[in-house]
DNA sequence: ATATCAATAT
DNA sequence: AATATTGATA
């Protein structure tokens, strides 16, 4: 009986390797009758020493998504009673214990789903501008994205969208002479309708994306494959003080995004952070959370999903 | 064996 | 609607 909302779809062992792991802590503020009484079942359920092995965080702490998801029950144990309505990420594991007898907590669960939120887009769209349309293919975008949770498949899955996004622009903007990029310029207001995209009218597409077979299609920037970019925000960068326009229809809760460059040319060529983790079995101890600056966003769309709850992973870029 | 893409599923 | 997962194919 696993066949829930998503809890139980075909586990094919032969794909990829699809370790996932978190805990569900989402009921907690419903019964919980005390922290305290949760910490020993925690601890029972996934070894002290892996857990600290993981490098437990409160879910408040949660910075980027976390390869090996370690937002074990245990977490929840700490979790302070406040943050009930939080969204960065959770698990809806239905039920875990009662679906088979040995409930092995660890692998076999899946993440989150993943929430691009602007500011993730925003990263996307650079590493695509960066890379050409022409190279940007969901590896390549992935790695200059380093986003440490993000994944291949869930930088295809966008690109995807991504792709249909442009085609229609394109059409819309009347491929022939005119237009400027519609979506470049503050766009929202000549995008299709407001329903169209929440997300892809919050970050400005170049131009080259709207004509593939015109114009540059590429540059050949220097861009560093990510160095370790530990501390040191790239901050400040252009001064475009032209941003703002608008927010877009729900996403008025992130903080204030800037629009890069106004003119709808990239003049930013900055991407690189956090270096991607090998995340491979557990059994080592690994991670380090690098943490650095970043903002904490929620979304709430996720809510009316209906019962799943969603990681909102997100750049610590800045823009 | 991997990665991409388009289609499909949730 | 937004993401995820899958299947076919390069």
């Amino acid at each position: 009986m696993f066949l829930g909302e998503e809890g139980g779809r075909k586990q094919d062992p032969a794909r990829t390797t699809r370790f996932c792991f978190w805990a569900n802590l989402e009921l907690w503020e419903e019964e919980l009758p005390s922290p305290e009484e949760l910490m020993p079942l925690s601890q029972t359920l996934i070894t002290p020493d892996l857990a600290l092995a993981f490098d437990i965080r409160n879910p408040n702490h949660h910075h980027q998504l976390p390869p090996p998801p370690p937002p074990l029950p245990s977490s929840a144990a700490v979790l302070p009673p406040s943050m009930p309505t939080s969204s960065e990420f959770a698990a809806d594991s239905g039920d875990l214990g009662s679906g088979g007898a040995g409930d092995e907590p660890a692998r076999t669960l899946k993440r989150p789903r993943l929430v691009w939120t602007p500011q993730l887009h925003k990263r996307f769209v650079d590493a695509v501008a960066h890379l050409g349309i022409k190279n940007a293919v969901p590896k390549t975008i992935m790695q200059l994205m380093s986003v440490d949770g993000l994944t291949r498949e869930n930088v295809a899955s966008h690109l995807q969208k991504y792709r249909l996004y442009l085609k229609r622009m394109q059409g819309l903007s009347g491929g022939g002479g005119g237009a400027n990029g519609g979506a470049g310029s503050a766009g929202l207001s000549a995008t299709a309708d407001p329903a169209t995209d929440h997300l892809f009218a919050s970050s400005p597409v170049p131009p080259h994306f709207l004509h593939p077979g015109r114009g540059n299609s590429e540059h050949f920037l220097p861009f560093v494959p990510v160095p370790a970019l530990q501390h040191h925000q790239q901050q400040q960068m252009v001064a475009a003080a032209v941003a703002h326009p608008h927010l877009q229809t729900q996403y008025h809760r992130q903080l204030g995004h800037f629009g890069s460059s106004a003119n709808g040319q990239f003049e930013h060529p900055f991407l690189g952070r956090q270096t991607q983790q090998p995340l491979h079995r557990m059994g080592g101890a690994p991670l380090h959370n690098q943490v650095a600056n970043s903002h904490v966003e929620d979304l709430e769309s996720a809510n009316a999903n209906g019962g799943r709850k969603v990681l909102t992973l997100f750049p610590s870029g800045d823009d």
